[in-house]
DNA sequence: CGACAGTAGCAAAACGTTAGCAGAAAACAA
DNA sequence: TTGTTTTCTGCTAACGTTTTGCTACTGTCG
């Protein structure tokens, strides 16, 4: 069923239906109604792999993430597809896992299905192939993790801010031994929260103990393998900075398992603020970022580009923020008995802030 | 640049290179290597939108479900997206916050971009459009959630048997009180998980007080609002079995503000066994199902149906299995201190067992 | 030496749309 | 009535591939 037999069903011309289909002006009424009909009464939907081929435009973006598993990415990528479908375009998504070599076929696939932008959230901090493509001026933004010179626009957290701040706040709780679990530095998160570690200790004139470091893939279960390794150590951090949210929970995993209370033996703060670290039973004190903000403003970015409404580069660069919850004392972390639970407002609020009616 | 560029720069027709491409007999191995130098050096990639056209194929596959953000949902989509790219396909992703009209409307939209097949996860029981979409051929597989009578391909977890055997388990418990916050009941989940529910209480003779059964969309925040309303009543119920973990981690929530023991004063289960049903912290006893696997099998399905290898309607109905760790005793829910710490080999099983090494 | 496979390569016709150009009809003005 | 817009509609050439039929070469063998 193609305009070609709605056009002859009407006994008009296929330029016809096509004016109908697209709302054009200058097509007569009662003849625009008769087609319409039509078109409702055989089911007819026009095919859009044809209307891409001719307006070189599939109204399609590409979306790359490490998992859509990771509850960070699932956010993000829910406000990407919100905005997206606003504007009237789809998105498709891939999770690549942290592979480059996953990452690069899968831009390989959205370029041959000719997506009109891209939305990298997985980039390491040099990727000449994908930094070519964007100098080339083909639309793409960079979210969460960004290039060491980024020419390309971008929109992520002050994670170097983020981190310091964080370490601030952990000494200010009286901590001297404050270990971290950093990410991969290939990226830029992992790179700029472990600089806003490091530079924390020099600047109160602790030096920063090697042995202290210990790294994982921003994977829960790196961080349980890692935590044990610290705990190990003489003598034993009293803090742990864990690179993300997700590596954080690991630690809370391996700290019961070794059998230590929370805060009372070890202090704990992860970065992103992803939902579940306000869950009842986790209560983590971390950085939030506005996480779904952030995916629609990704799709801001690129809607410009793709319009052509802007030429110049442009990077949003996101402050996080401090929140406390009772994974580093004031609050006790584990739930029961009426200690330590925030008031449920707030988690409404929270929900309904991550997630505009829609 | 196009096929026809090459094939001029080479001084050959676009058929050759055409065959070049799709590695088809008869051009000569020093021409094809010509060609295929060229390609690679000024970095030529074909356009799938009009290959998808002459081909009438897109090598596409849509794929709805309620919500990404939602764990269960975002594990499905990985099983799907992992199994889809090893048939050398791409899916394209779709949240309807189980919203008919929003279903409708993605729908509309894969159609018209002419996906190859359709995985959905998000029906209602009743979906005259959908089904009826079925029935004219299209290629296509419900996943999770199935119709009232099913015509159609789908991978679905017993759920009323496993809603049974959870309700056996806490009556072997001793709990004879036990309340139920059940998903609404134009999804086969929540229908069947709430018949099993009452079916159960039938059997040992209990008649099921209609209070103790109350209604949220899946969602946590809801499961809060309905945990405070059965707090009210009395006899206070002594367990709550919710629709999903999502609704169980709503209702620990509301416990811990109320002041009440996990599970010394009110046992939880919850169904699915979502990966953050098992961490530190939450230890959810839970009816669990291969989520990953689940959306491995949809996708199985749909290619015998797309590659017309099968005709005949295949339904795929997996067994849930309990797992009991610490919401209804046994083992104490709150970390800390040693207590009630799986064994940390466990954790690790379960990630590689859901998400085979790719 | 002629017939015959088999191999290489080309030209052109699809695929289902959109859009520019042009013609016809209708409306309007003189 | 005629000339001039304005409004409507049709024809046709793209868009970038795949595929079918055809021709023109090679060798090979009787």
């Amino acid at each position: 069923m193609t305009i070609k037999d709605i056009a002859s069903r009407c006994g008009v011309s296929v330029a016809t239906v096509s004016r109908v289909l697209n709302r054009f002006p200058h097509v007569h009424p009662a003849l625009r109604a008769r087609v319409e009909r039509e078109i409702r009464r055989v089911g007819f939907r026009p095919n859009g792999v044809a209307r891409s081929l001719v307006l070189k435009k599939t109204r399609t973006i590409g979306v790359v993430v490490a998992d859509i598993t990771n509850p960070f990415y699932s956010e993000i990528a829910r406000g990407i597809e919100d905005q997206v479908r606003a504007h009237g375009y789809t998105s498709v998504l891939c999770s690549t896992d942290n592979l480059p070599k996953r990452q690069l076929e899968y831009l390989q696939t959205l370029l041959e299905k000719r997506v009109d932008g891209l939305i990298l959230g997985s980039v390491r901090r040099r990727e000449p192939e994908v930094a070519a493509l964007a100098h080339n001026g083909f639309a793409m933004v960079l979210v969460n993790r960004s290039f060491r010179s980024p020419h390309v626009d971008s929109v992520v957290v002050d994670n170097y801010a983020g981190a310091r701040r964080l370490m601030e706040y952990l000494v200010g709780l009286g901590h001297r031994l404050i270990a971290h679990i950093r990410g991969p530095l290939q990226f830029s998160t992992g790179y700029d929260r472990y600089r806003g570690y490091r530079d924390s200790l020099r600047a109160r004139g602790l030096t920063p103990d090697p042995r202290y470091v210990v790294s994982g893939a921003f994977r829960r279960e790196d961080a349980v393998v890692a935590t044990r390794r610290l705990l190990e150590l003489r003598p034993r951090p009293t803090a742990i900075f864990a690179g993300n949210d997700l590596m954080a929970l690991g630690a809370l995993e391996a700290l019961a398992e070794a059998g230590l209370r929370i805060p009372a033996d070890m202090a704990v703060v992860g970065f992103d603020d992803v939902e579940l670290a306000s869950y009842w039973g986790i209560r983590l004190t971390t950085m939030s970022q506005r996480i779904y903000e952030m995916g629609r403003l990704a799709v801001d970015l690129l809607m410009e580009r793709i319009e052509k409404r802007r030429r110049e580069r442009r990077a949003i660069i996101l402050q996080p923020e401090l929140v406390i919850r009772g994974s580093c004392g004031g609050q006790p972390i584990s739930g029961g008995l009426g200690q330590g639970s925030l008031p449920l407002e707030t988690h409404l609020d929270r929900a309904q802030l991550r997630r505009p009616q829609g």
